[in-house]
DNA sequence: CTGTTAGCGCGTTCAC
DNA sequence: GTGAACGCGCTAACAG
């Protein structure tokens, strides 16, 4: 039997082999303990059977499930995920996806820290996620603005007139678009939304807390929040647990992602949740798919009630 | 030029190549927009300068903020991180590791479910996390037990005589040498440690809590837990506020892990807090440097002491 | 229709 | 500084 035989065996094609040559050629397989190579196989496809994945920052709860989600999907799909994080750091970010395009993967996808940047894809398949579109690249992205818009919304019916903004931190994934759909959701309600009622941070507990603290020690007189992000919200239930602030009765808090960390919390958070399996589909599907869906592509998202807000004191 | 200078220069290596030269073969690589393939230099140098890292769950923020560190460390290093999420499934993480061995990956960690499982590695250097250790196999190992010990000694310091214990799945990462650490430190101290005074679930904070109601309300004379993860302890903080069990006053609570979810929470978590950034080391090392290392490699944690054990009422 | 031969892809490295 | 062999699997062209 000659090694085109086997290849034709192990890939089922490009030609069909005869049973029993097919068996005898298992059975050396198994007897030899013969895998084929990856990288060969990679190089003569021009292929790795690999994504990339590039996100701001593995540990925080709203990327890793993304992770996981994707993971899962490309181990069935049978592909493997080749994860980049930038440690929230844009010169990082460039780094690992072009480190990602030179190891070939069949598509890439990323949560981008810069709206702005442009890495030379050569031909990799890429998809922003949760970003602003970019001139003839794919882009998924969910609701921001509609999402955050619902969420000051629902504080506006609970009564709340003064209600902060505690956002992502400028060209942070959604984080302009939630923004302005605080912005948005006050002007239509005649309320005000001067930049004082504004604050950023990275999306961290960390960040959160700080730029909590400030917020609220500056503002007391603020009595809700919109926060863009669970992991922020956590920052800011401490905040307020230490200057002696309950939540929701002084403050009501919404916040943006509605992950594991937003049920779990003291109060539970009311968030708008973003539907990650449907992510996830869409961007392998974009990745992957033929031919590439160019443009953008928005999915809806849902408020999630649970206690931060009020409505179930 | 030839191709073989071209190849010195990127590698700058094995051979000199005269400043000159040098610098007209990198001025035609950013004309032409030239990369090295990833691919190709993979298989002639039968390495993929890849590593691959297999966790039960990348959306569990102690396995993300693994994931996180050994990212960046191999990024660093010039290999990428393949990530394989086992899904908290035997199956899966054997199918997981055999589809790393298969990509010919340089290295490989993993944190498995199964301290018995035995893959065909075929001379990938491996080493296993937080796991018991295999017989020829490099194993970087906290010390659970230890940690456990003075997480309980510390809670019978504070008086606390029921002490219970919720604890990881049977074969999940630490969780066996954890309990057994808990059962320990009640026999030194001549304290009772039946079983039924014992919960597991697997680490996640909805197990946590499943568990914790369990316990709970099974058990009201219990008056201090051990939790085997900062997700779980999570968990069982919901519980406690669910049945009015108010912590650490009722119930004093230490756990394990002492990532971020630790000091967020409320009241924040008195734990034993692993060094991420030594064991992401410790574990590179162990799989990229020569000669492999074989053999149980224990590293040391501390209890961090927060507010849920009542040190700081 | 089944099996074999030969060349390709792309960097690396060594003898000249 | 250069030419050429090499690593390993894929597949088009060829032979039986």
């Amino acid at each position: 039997m000659s090694t085109a035989v086997v290849s034709y065996v192990v890939n089922s094609g490009p030609r069909p082999v005869a049973p029993a040559t097919r068996q005898r050629v298992l059975d050396a397989m198994a007897a030899l303990g013969y895998r084929p190579n990856a990288a060969a196989r990679a190089l003569r496809l021009r292929r790795a059977t690999a994504i990339g994945l590039v996100v701001p920052d593995v540990s925080n709860t709203y990327f890793g499930a993304l992770a996981r989600e994707l993971s899962d999907r490309a181990f069935t799909a049978g592909y493997g995920l080749l994860l980049g994080d930038s440690n929230n750091d844009p010169e990082r970010e460039r780094a690992q996806v072009e480190s990602l395009v030179d190891r070939q993967v069949d598509g890439l996808i990323v949560l981008s820290l810069e709206p702005g940047s442009t890495v030379e894809l050569r031909g990799t398949p890429t998809v922003y996620l949760d970003q602003r579109s970019r001139p003839g690249q794919a882009s998924i992205v969910i609701d921001n603005a509609g999402g955050a818009r619902t969420a000051v919304e629902h504080l506006v019916g609970h009564g709340r007139r003064r209600i902060a903004h505690l956002g992502g931190l400028a060209g942070a994934p959604g984080a302009d678009d939630r923004a302005r759909g605080w912005r948005e959701a006050l002007a239509r309600a005649g309320l005000e939304s001067g930049a004082d009622l504004s604050v950023q941070a990275d999306y961290s507990r960390e960040g959160g807390h700080a730029a909590a603290r400030d917020l609220l020690s500056r503002r007391p007189r603020v009595d809700a929040v919109f926060v863009a992000s669970d992991v922020q919200a956590l920052g800011l239930l401490r905040a307020a647990r230490e200057l002696g602030i309950s939540v929701p009765q002084d403050l009501a808090v919404v916040s943006f992602d509605g992950t594991a960390d937003a049920v779990f919390s003291d109060p539970p958070l009311t968030a708008v949740e973003q539907p990650l399996a449907r992510i996830a589909d869409a961007a392998l599907s974009a990745v992957l798919g033929q031919p590439p869906p160019r443009g953008r592509q928005q999915i809806a998202v849902d408020l999630v009630i649970r206690r931060s807000c009020g409505c179930t004191e």
